[in-house]
DNA sequence: GCCGTTTTCGGCCCGACTGTTTTCAGTCG
């Protein structure tokens, strides 16, 4: 996928574009075309293989040449002119609070900052005093600017972020009567990573409210304080946005604050259209407030369907709701079973017992045993022996009565580097369901890494493609590999794409779940769980779903275990 | 540079907060 990089480059653009400031609007254009491009469930050289560029929004002939360019050469002859007219290391200044184009300009062109280094050298020479609107508050935060840039201040796992909102809701309502209050903004959307935190109330006394943030024992600075604005950093980092919102405007406030940017933006072009306003505080018809009490009144005043916050990215998730055609998305209670879970027979913290007894409390109608297979020794996998062992064992519980959970048999089977399966088709024929992965050479090429997974694909015991892209969130990117190549030999083999619920994989992405559901694929949404509190992260798995566009239709695990088994044999 | 149920030209989201300004510019979301 090129499309990471791409959209890098054309914000670039944007940024440098802004310093030079010859155009007011053109940078905005390749912002906006960088946005689009980051957001994309497709490879872009797919697109541009079928001459669709310009149909991406906000793409037009010449950013679309542009990206032409770009992927036949790897370069953008503009960009590479304005980095040596320009030669400022935009994302590392960018990355510091508070400093923008205006003030790269202003430091470039005065001082000749061009990163961190010399920034901090400006700094220590005293020699960014005077410079026309930065005094000495600016200089001190952009000090600590520059440390927290350094510390590597970075995003956060969305389970992470919703447990910290989550206490700081609580604690604010332990402290303040509310009348109304609410996370907002990517949280809300179920983001798989977080920048920053956004709570909107509405009480009577938002001075105490705005207090009780500012005390609450996870905050250790306050940003920003004003009337209806408080921002404190948490201990971890993170940033927090409170704002105080008037009752009549509530609704109106947290369609805002969910954002995203750019499904706001669409939204307001809709509103205009209409002759109508639309801000953080209601829908207005000249003066007169249309909307803005509740949320969803918004949405009705513009014709439009309720869009559930998982889909408001700007994703065609407008133009579905004004057409009436907004899928019904998954919802938690729809998943029946968990199908790929861990005991202490391969690397479990928990025996199989107390996995199913964790299942049973949670309601599952089924839970499938999953172990790792043999080749991943460090891992403890299990050989042809050890798994027909725990299949006799899953015999005796399933016939013991002890639980209504139903056991299934199943492994997660090796991929190995020749595309062969780690176990022998004999034993996996006698399983329920087999998962397969990718755990070993990782790095392998995407020409080679794509032909090993449609390899396995192709044997007709596995069932499932475990964690596809390999991603771990904030800590290693995905394996390099031809995805479509590898939904399409899935539709052929009838295999299904798993949707691993662990807050550090949600492996498919949204983008990707999107493209597996219009390619006619099934899903199983999984949490891989290695102990028993784990089980509970299929909340993260169907957020996920729900951000691909998901219905309960198109997840296996949806099923009853008959209708399942059928399905997989 | 992009875009169009007002437009192929003339617009381009908008408000809070901060700092450095004596009336506003820059950043952020």
């Amino acid at each position: 996928m090129k499309n990471r990089e791409l959209a890098q480059l054309l914000h670039e653009m944007s940024i440098l574009l802004e310093v030079e400031g010859k155009d007011r609007f053109k940078p905005r254009a390749y912002a906006r075309a960088a946005r689009a491009v980051s957001s994309l469930g497709e490879d872009i050289e797919s697109i541009a293989a079928r001459g669709e560029l310009t149909d991406i929004p906000g793409v037009g002939k010449s950013i679309a040449k542009k990206i032409e360019e770009y992927l036949r050469t790897g370069r953008i002859e503009k960009l590479e002119a304005l980095r040596e007219k320009i030669p400022v290391k935009v994302a590392e200044l960018e990355a510091i609070p508070g400093v923008g184009p205006k003030t790269i300009k202003t430091l470039y062109e005065s001082l000749g900052v061009t990163d961190l280094d010399s920034l901090e050298a400006a700094i220590r020479e005293g020699r960014l005093k005077g410079l026309r609107g930065i005094g000495t508050k600016t200089i001190e935060q952009i000090s600590e600017g520059i440390a927290l840039v350094r510390a590597g201040m970075s995003r956060v796992l969305l389970s992470d972020a919703l447990a910290l909102a989550e206490s700081l809701v609580e604690h604010i309502r332990s402290q303040v009567p509310v009348k109304r209050i609410d996370i907002a903004g990517s949280v809300r959307r179920r983001k798989e990573t977080i920048g920053d935190i956004d709570i909107l109330v509405c009480a009577d006394d938002g001075e105490a409210v705005a207090g009780a943030l500012m005390n609450s024992p996870e905050t250790a600075d306050v940003l920003v304080h004003g009337d209806t604005k408080t921002s404190v950093r948490l201990r971890g980092g993170t940033q927090v946005d409170l704002r105080l919102l008037a009752e009549e405007s509530y609704g109106a406030g947290l369609q805002y604050f969910t954002g995203s940017k750019d499904h706001n933006v669409h939204l307001r072009s809709i509103a205009m259209r209409k002759g109508l306003r639309l801000n953080e505080y209601g829908l207005f018809d000249k003066d007169r407030m249309v909307a803005g009490r509740e949320e969803q009144d918004i949405y009705s005043t513009l014709g439009l369907q309720f869009i559930p916050p998982e889909l408001r990215e700007d994703r065609g998730e407008i133009e579905a709701a004004q057409k009436n055609e907004l899928p019904i998305l998954i919802s938690p209670n729809d998943i029946k079973g968990d199908l790929h879970v861990h005991t202490n027979q391969s690397d479990g913290a928990n025996t199989l017992e107390e996995m199913v007894t964790a299942a049973e409390v949670l309601g599952h109608e089924y839970l499938c045993i999953s172990d790792h297979s043999k080749s991943l020794t460090i891992a403890g996998g299990l050989d042809e022996g050890g798994l027909l062992r725990q299949m006799d064992r899953i015999d005796e519980l399933n016939a013991s009565g002890r639980w209504r959970v139903r056991i299934l048999k199943g492994i997660e089977v090796d991929i190995l580097p020749s595309g062969e399966l780690d176990l022998d088709d004999s034993v996996l024929s006698q399983l329920d369901v087999v998962v397969a992965s990718v755990h070993s050479h990782l790095k392998d090429d995407r020409a080679t890494m794509t032909e090993r997974v449609v390899t396995a694909l192709g044997n007709r015991h596995v069932d499932i493609l475990g964690h596809p892209t390999g991603r771990m969130l904030l800590r290693r990117p995905r394996i390099e590999i031809d995805l479509e190549r590898v939904f399409e030999a899935a539709r052929e083999n009838q295999v299904i794409m798993e949707l691993n619920s662990h807050p550090v994989r949600l492996d498919l992405n949204d983008a990707n779940l999107r493209l597996a559901k219009e390619m006619g694929l099934l899903i199983a949404i999984n949490t891989d769980s290695h102990r028993t509190q784990e089980l509970e992260n299929l909340r993260f798995g169907v957020a996920q779903a729900r951000r691909g566009w998901l219905t309960a239709e198109d997840v296996i695990n949806t099923r009853s275990v008959d209708d399942l088994l059928r399905m997989m044999s």
